[in-house]
DNA sequence: TTAAAATTCGAACTGTGATTCGAAATATAA
DNA sequence: TTATATTTCGAATCACAGTTCGAATTTTAA
């Protein structure tokens, strides 16, 4: 048996544990996040995190899990508005934006972990996967629409698309400015971009 | 003594290790290049490679420091006309996609592999730092200037160079086409992002 | 031809960090 | 209160990867 509450607790050790994981990742990169400094930073015993977690690399998965599903839900009610794709991509960016500066931490490690984890890649992976690559395809269909439509330069999606993850990573995960990246600044810069094309 | 000759063997030897160094960080990322795994790149004993470099991580600082001085020596002849940033901004930005479609291997190196040592930093990690802190400061100064001229957006030129940074790695990074990115394409997405703003 | 120097590498050694074990402590529910 | 389930964690264990050792092999130079 196992009561609402004691479910509860358990869900919200699991957090705790989820939390230090992401302190260490601040300090210290990926690659060298221990158990034994996650266990000190979620204040749990190393063996213990073991009674949450089959391994090390699941609490990294159940990151990335919780994170892509948290912007895909995010983003989603928005997303399919396809009549007016540049403002569709712009606020969608927003959206995206606007997490990120709320958990820069949680965010930078989405952006970033993907690259060094893939690699180990099992089947299992799959879950969060599922969404960054929803995530990125509507954008490039937006892309494609916009492009169809005279809002934004003549350029191949893919490549465009492509540009555009590396000028949002570079302005909101470069340098080393405590201040987050505000919504103006990258609207700025991606119209800029992008062109100040007239709205059909 | 050490004959002419056989220092040039030597010298040899160096880079078939350096080279099988590479091929493994192709492969498996940084993270998971090992010693073994380097040795049977490069056609060594695990305990030869000890013989040519002191550690694991004097082989990636020697790719680090070799190129970021390739890098430094191919752009300076070009980057101190000050006459005319804007161009001069792109025929870096040429140069070194150059170099990259040549060793894209190499070069993506040496753009990932600082985030993932900068970490253990140890103090003699200076060498390659100085090239490439010139280079990105001297990238930014240009831009400062042909902000002043009106050859460029008005942005802050650190966010701009942040920007610029991040859609140049995701041009040729990121994305997993065989194909090296065109010296036009590329020219074509940084002008369309910097504006085709009068050359005064 | 031979002694010294340079090179190679299999086999240990070592340290680190992930994972498991088993027993204790604590909470739950009857 | 007591039996059962849940939670905790110190102390092993295990695996892997970097590094060192020492002896063999090859090259050099006299």
């Amino acid at each position: 048996m196992i009561s609402d509450r004691q479910a509860k607790e358990r869900e919200f050790r699991k957090e705790q544990i989820l939390k230090g994981a992401l302190k260490v990742f601040k300090k210290q990169g990926i690659e060298k996040s221990t158990m034994d400094e996650i266990a000190k930073q979620s204040d749990f015993g190393k063996a213990s995190l073991y009674y949450y977690f089959s391994s090390k690399e699941e609490i990294f998965v159940e990151l990335l899990d919780r994170g892509w599903k948290m912007i895909w839900e995010s983003i989603e009610p928005v997303i399919h508005d396809r009549d007016n794709p540049k403002d569709t991509f712009i606020n969608t960016l927003n959206i995206i934006g606007g997490l990120v500066r709320n958990e820069p931490v949680l965010f930078e490690f989405l952006f970033t972990a993907p690259k060094a984890i893939a690699m180990n890649t099992n089947e299992k992976n799959i879950e969060w996967k599922k969404y960054q690559s929803k995530m990125y395809s509507v954008l490039q269909s937006l892309l494609e629409e916009g492009i169809e439509k005279n809002e934004f330069p003549k350029m191949r999606p893919d490549l465009l698309m492509r540009a555009i993850g590396g000028l949002f990573h570079g302005l909101f995960f470069l340098g080393n400015e405590k201040k987050p990246m505000s919504r103006e600044t990258m609207e700025e810069f991606i119209t800029t971009f992008i062109g100040n094309y007239a709205t059909s």
